[in-house]
DNA sequence: CAACCGTGGCC
DNA sequence: TGGCCAAGGTT
């Protein structure tokens, strides 16, 4: 079934001429764009999309150009420096990732995939991700574009199933120039195909480089059968009251009173809770004059 | 493996 | 209007 895609090169070739074309000029994409600024773009583009992405990366990039300048910030310059971005542990993540490589990598991002594995907030994609886009190395390289295109072009399926890390990653094994170079094209292009051309919602299948090969248009473009993808509610769930919460922070210079958070929402015993696990997360921290602030401000 | 972790735009 | 979706990781 996957025999269509399995003469690689030349559908590796498709793909590439296709990135060349039409891939975005983004500026972690850029020759002189170091491998911190990719691992930057990493973190910030897990679960952002690009366009609110791309504005905080050039000002973290001018602020902080190597591991070591945002080591040296500190934690709550780092979360305003975030903004809302969303999910900020990412930010603390990154934060303690810089200060690992700045004081045990000699302020050089790690190219092997192991060594990026053993770093906070770094997980199977963006180590992957960093190896062969800051590196040009060949690696795996599978995010949610990823998987929806291999589960169409390949399998024929109108969209992934569930993940599987082990299965997904030995996919686009298979798909993988065998040497460095084309490998890390082709990563960055198959992502970008999924991105841009083979959408979730409504593919663009006329403008697709692999319309003719493409399993899933050969099949007659079937809808999705698998299993009902999980629903992730936002409105009145903790995650909302935590963003919120840390939104005043963000928005006040110094420590403020439980008052000013109090405001934010209604139910005390959610509120409480939430501002705990803040704690506990060290996105917030308590003054000795029971004050909150975000951490390393006061 | 499932649940949890922010935020905003789109159809 | 509201569910879906967006370059995931951690527990």
């Amino acid at each position: 079934m996957a025999a269509t895609l399995a003469g690689v090169p030349i559908e590796a070739d498709i793909l590439i001429d296709w990135f060349d074309e039409h891939g975005r000029d983004l500026p972690w994409r850029h020759p002189e764009c170091t491998p911190w600024g990719v691992l930057v773009s990493e973190i910030m583009l897990q679960q952002t999309p690009v366009a609110r992405v791309q504005p905080v990366w050039l000002e973290w990039l001018d602020r902080w150009p190597r591991p070591s300048s945002l080591a040296s910030a500190s934690q709550g310059e780092v979360l305003r420096a975030w903004g809302k971005l969303g999910y900020p542990r990412r930010a603390l993540r990154l934060h303690a990732a810089a200060s690992a490589i700045a004081t045990e990598h000699g302020d050089r991002v790690p190219d092997d995939v192991d060594t990026l594995l053993a770093l906070p907030g770094i997980g199977a994609y963006t180590a992957r991700a960093v190896a062969a886009f800051a590196y040009g190395k060949r690696a795996p390289v599978v995010d949610t574009n990823v998987r929806r295109v291999v589960a169409r072009a390949v399998h024929g399926a109108g969209d992934a199933g569930p993940a599987s890390n082990t299965r997904d990653m030995a996919d686009v094994e298979a798909l993988l120039p065998s040497s460095d170079t084309p490998a890390a094209r082709f990563s960055a292009a198959i992502m970008e195909l999924g991105a841009l051309v083979c959408t979730a919602r409504s593919p663009r299948c006329a403008d697709c480089p692999l319309t003719g090969l493409c399993a899933w248009q050969r099949a007659g473009k079937p809808a999705y059968s698998g299993p009902a993808k999980p629903v992730q509610k936002f409105a009145g769930t903790d995650r909302q009251v935590r963003g919120l919460l840390l939104d005043v922070l963000r928005n006040t210079s110094g420590p403020v009173a439980k008052t000013a958070l109090d405001a934010v929402w209604s139910k005390s015993g959610q509120r409480d809770r939430c501002l705990h696990s803040l704690l506990e997360d060290g996105l917030v921290e308590q003054t000795t004059d029971g004050h909150f602030a975000l951490p390393g401000e006061h």
